[in-house]
DNA sequence: CTGAAAGCGCTTACAG
DNA sequence: CTGAAAGCGCTTACAG
């Protein structure tokens, strides 16, 4: 079905020149004369012709196409990285062919693998959770730049980028201590979650600066966080002999099942509980009270991941080292923290 | 950077056999030897090979590469249909590439047209709201097969798939006058708007069929359907002097806005305003009261329509015709409308 | 059963 | 300033 369509052997012809000359005033090449530019151009404009990126890109080992990797497409927070990534792709000319693993470190393998065989000039990924054996990704590494985003793992050494998820995590706590929680317990993940544990250490941090006891009670690991779990692990928080006065939980998500239980008890929410997650996502300000969290600028995040691959792209090192950026992210506070 | 990697004409050289040898060896040819077959399988497999697609597919005149073109990839129901998209390609050997409208009727223009460029066996679209002129489509579709899916147009003849918005619709106004609402509002967008239009029809279908007037002052028309201006509207309806008895926002997004204005006022859901949307969006669990809406099964519509593409793709036709094809949704009923 | 050769559409070092 | 030729990695009609 696909059509004819106009090639440089067309023009040439049609031009009475040879198809190098075609080929070199159509890109401008200093060598060709101003009069044979013009009419090739013209004539060009006037049969549509697009040059074959394929060819093009088959003769110059490059195809201009990027291969992004996701664990989950339907997240709300990698839908706006992926946006900032396809901004930044598009405006130099890149495609962007998009894969979900589904969490599944088998797939993602495979992934790998078919994003090199179609000859994608770089890969951007955010790995599954639980990505043990990087073997396949290191040895891609030996043929492509990749760039890791939100899941990186400290094993691989390229570019990664990151929020300042310590940091912010920091901050949530130090928010929940200045207005005098002192009971604060953390929902969280295992120790396989880089995400999780930067928050947990950033959790840990803020308790330890503001002299505060760490009680293992009220320190709660799930396998994979979600509401769901949020919603349980309430509960067994509200069991405790000494229950909490504040819920730190890792996601919105899971925040968001925290609520849900806390408001069935009718518990008040800051008053008694405060509750804090952490993303920023669109549940946030729908949940009653609205949710305290981080907003994370995902297309920022996005963005710069691609920017950093396209860089290492077009100015390949032989040398691959490890380098670590951290957007910054804020928080932001709402009712289910603190009443106005 | 792109490091040496194992090609047809290396096989051949170390095996002392024709590239053509090798080629037909890997491809599983009846003419070749099984005991060739298998001495160069074992090499391939043994250093790694892997075809390079886009050598084959430039010499076949296919890329494997399917384009796909949305409005805004962070709404979550696109994002199951590309998903859905994404599974059913990758399973018959084809890449994804994704692109992002903006809504913005330039930029999607451009989309169609570097599609092309990059050489995409096929397209899979849904269009921007306020798409007029289908020219550059139409000329994209004598060279490439398009199937469009829940932003569809009837100006361009081919395949498309949608929900069957105006049963959905119909079965969603029925049951509200089942449970007794006599004074139906509806929030919907202009006639620019091809879903909200077949929503508008069940709506007024229901209506007629059971013999209930048409109140102009219930129907309410936005420009951009989005949570504020379903609180906006509601708080219109709220001023009419017969208010309204239930609300249909022809969104999830619309819908939670208009509960939002509902509770600020204290009025009673579903008692004295029931209220349904229209998407079965992961907002509409997370509202208190939970949301009525339709549940779009966004992975069916997705993988419907990737199967249809990808049909045309292999076994294309002469002639260009329209075909339109419904996915069927069903209506799920939660305390918005109804309390158990 | 195997090989030599042409060709897909393009770029570019070389020659003039 | 322009052209002829080689070559990117693959497939396939043709020949033997």
């Amino acid at each position: 079905m696909k059509k004819e369509v106009t090639t440089l052997k067309q023009l040439a012809k049609a031009l009475n020149v040879s198809i190098s000359t075609v080929s070199r005033a159509l890109n401008d090449h200093p060598d060709i004369s101003l009069e044979t530019k013009d009419k090739v151009q013209k004539l060009a404009a006037k049969l549509n012709y697009v040059p074959n990126i394929f060819a093009k890109g088959f003769r110059q080992h490059k195809t201009n196409i990027i291969g992004v990797i996701v664990p989950n497409i339907t997240h709300y927070f990698t839908t706006t990285i992926v946006r900032g990534a396809l901004e930044e792709a598009e405006s130099k000319g890149y495609r962007v062919i998009i894969s979900e693993s589904n969490n599944n470190v088998e797939k993602q393998k495979e992934m790998f693998n078919t994003m090199l065989q179609f000859g994608v000039d770089g890969i951007l990924a955010s790995l599954t959770k639980r990505t043990r054996n990087v073997d396949y990704i290191l040895a891609t590494l030996n043929n492509l730049p990749i760039v890791l985003f939100d899941k990186v793992s400290n094993k691989i050494p390229c570019t990664q980028i990151t929020i300042n998820d310590e940091e912010a995590s920091y901050n949530l706590i130090d928010h929940l201590i200045n207005i005098g929680k002192t009971r604060i317990a953390i929902i969280k993940e295992g120790e396989y979650s880089y995400n999780s544990e930067k928050r947990f250490s950033g959790y840990l941090k803020a308790l330890k600066e503001h002299n505060m006891d760490v009680d293992p009670k009220m320190i709660i690991t799930v396998e994979d966080i979600s509401l769901q779990e949020g919603k349980r692990m309430a509960n067994v928080l509200l069991s405790a002999k000494e229950k909490p006065d504040a819920i730190f939980a890792i996601t919105d998500g899971a925040a968001i099942g925290v609520i849900k239980t806390l408001k069935k008890f009718n518990i008040k929410i800051p008053e008694e509980i405060a509750v804090v997650g952490f993303s920023n996502s669109s549940y946030s300000t729908i949940i009653d009270p609205k949710l305290t969290t981080v907003d994370q600028p995902g297309e920022k995040i996005g963005r710069t991941a691609m920017k950093y691959l396209i860089d290492e792209i077009d100015n390949p090192e032989e040398n691959i080292t490890s380098k670590f950026v951290e957007i910054k992210s804020n928080i932001v506070i709402r009712d289910s923290s603190f009443k106005a």
